[in-house]
DNA sequence: CAGTGGATGCTCT
DNA sequence: GAGCATCCACTGT
């Protein structure tokens, strides 16, 4: 996923921050099983689980594993390439550093809601380009969990000024 | 810069 | 009724 470019509706840019949940992982919304929430992070992979964070932003997810496995992959962090005003206006930020810097921030800026929650990435209005290989990456720990918060599973673009705070080392 | 607290809704106990 | 895979504004150095 790092280094993939990811458009909805021509908006959006070049992941550069991602998080690993894993079906027996105690930190994954999965982990419990199926449930009318995490439903579509058991869908098959290319699918989006959105959920709701804090009762105020959405969270957008990434089903990379086979069709009912139930992992997934948080994007966090996104260096801002295609429609920058309309992300600008989104965000009512101009700052492009603070645009997609966040899980949160990222989905608002997308114009991603649960709307979106289960829809397939393959086809309109979404657009997921393939990463160049050999991109340069740090492996550091998930942020925000509580559970199993020592799996070093948040994955960011090495150096990348786009990524979010708490920025990792290295 | 670091630390604190509020907003706010839904899921699961 | 607790607990969040968060963000922002505000405080004090």
């Amino acid at each position: 996923m790092l280094g993939a470019t990811l458009l909805v509706d021509g908006v959006g840019g070049i992941l550069v921050e991602v998080e690993a949940y894993a079906p027996d992982d105690p930190a994954s919304h999965s982990f419990n099983g199926r449930t009318a929430r995490n439903a579509a992070m058991f869908g098959p992979p290319g699918t989006l689980y959105v959920y709701r964070s804090y009762g105020i932003h959405w969270c957008a997810n990434v089903v990379c594993c086979p069709e009912g496995v139930g992992a997934a992959v948080l994007l966090r962090a996104a260096e801002p390439t295609h429609g920058l005003d309309a992300m600008r206006t989104r965000r009512g930020v101009d700052d492009v550093l603070r645009l997609c810097a966040g899980p949160g921030r990222l989905s608002q800026a997308l114009g991603i809601t649960g709307e979106h929650d289960g829809a397939p990435l393959d086809r309109p209005s979404f657009d997921l380009h393939a990463s160049p290989s050999g991109v340069d990456f740090v492996a550091s720990p998930r942020v925000g969990v509580t559970r199993a918060a020592d799996l070093p599973w948040r994955y960011s673009v090495r150096s990348s000024p786009f990524v979010s705070r708490p920025r990792p080392r290295a």
